[in-house]
DNA sequence: GTCTATAGCTGGATAGAC
DNA sequence: GTCTATCCAGCTATAGAC
């Protein structure tokens, strides 16, 4: 969880936004503990309210409208997923170092499938993230652009398959077998596959 | 759409069968339209009563309750996926099968993406396929199974691979090019990397 | 900022006349 | 089988007192 900061001016206001910074955080946790639960489709503001302790009206003093606490959390989202897949070690030994990203990859997503949901399938009827919100998305995608531009694969159509391969393991890990590891564990076996055919290590073969 | 027979002793059981079975297709046809236009999660019974002609109540008639219409769409889907890929041509061309089977299979999937979602990602709150529909959606993946044993193509793992990376160009491209083809695009590329790697015309390389 | 109360809407499902 | 009428529950959002 992250907490939004705003900087002010004086140090009164600094206070002020501060507390109201955390009352905004405390209905974001709420919030994600209720979506975790119950899935994404449950987040109502009544239950919501009852969870973090207030009523349905208080939560408008945080939020504008239902749309609002989507976008906050699709932008918590989207920090959390920056963070964790910007501290990625380096090494000279590209399978290794995309292993281990595939490996981060799939497990920040089947460790929470709601916030997966909410950040790469865009299955929220009715909603769309802000311009702001989606910007944080759009530089995690860079990460992965760099990770593998690092790792010999420039074409921006490979990262497109590398891409399709990752979420389509965490995807048919999440439908068809939820809490195990039927296609997480072929995650070393695909990015040899992957390096195998587009990596600059080996021959290109087949390519039209 | 598939209309469900039902047999019966007498010819005249077997009218009214038939009269019933049409109007059960009727009220299917109309739930179809109603989500492809407006998404699976706006599949009401008022709104779809008014499309097809009738009355809330009247829907109940066929249909013993909103999960029991899903069931039927669930049904409906898996018997045109079976058809449609159990139809697949068998040459001696293994890339050229394998890629034709996984057009079919995006096409199946981007031409009607709520069928897709109800499909292949149970993505609808509180809804379970009954057995008895689900076995038809079992039925499709043997059908893959034998492409692939077709092709040279016999561990189960590797099955899994194929059946991650056809749903992860199916999901980038509904998710993030809705419309288009940048990853439907890929899938002549893509296979030949599976089958670089996993066919029989190739040495196995790099496995554990 | 927080509450009580409620408006206004949509949903699934049912009762009972015909 | 099909209708009118209705029940009951849930939802987002707002009004207005404090």
């Amino acid at each position: 969880m992250q907490i939004i900061r705003t900087v002010l001016k004086s140090s009164d206001g600094d206070w002020r936004a501060a507390r109201r910074a955390n009352a905004r955080a405390a209905v974001l946790d709420a919030a994600w503990g209720l979506v975790r639960e119950n899935g994404l489709a449950a987040l109502s503001l009544r239950e919501l309210a009852k969870r973090a302790g207030i009523t349905t009206p208080t939560v408008y003093a945080y939020f504008e409208s239902k749309n609002a606490i989507l976008d906050a959390m699709f932008a918590d989202a989207a920090q959390s997923f920056v963070e964790l897949m910007s501290s990625m070690p380096s090494s000279d030994d590209p399978l290794a170092d995309m292993v281990a990203a595939a490996r981060r990859f799939s497990d920040f997503c089947v460790s929470d499938v709601p916030r997966y949901q909410l950040l790469f399938q865009h299955s929220v009827p009715g909603f769309t993230p802000s311009p702001e919100s989606y910007g944080i998305a759009l530089s995690a995608l860079a990460l992965a652009r760099d990770l593998l531009a690092r790792n010999g694969v420039h074409d921006p159509r490979h990262l497109d398959i590398w891409t399709a391969i990752t979420t389509g393991l965490v995807g048919q890990q999440i439908s068809n077998d939820p809490g195990g590891d039927r296609w997480t564990g072929l995650i070393e076996d695909v990015t040899r596959m992957f390096l195998a055919q587009y990596g600059d290590a080996t021959q290109h073969k087949g390519e039209s």
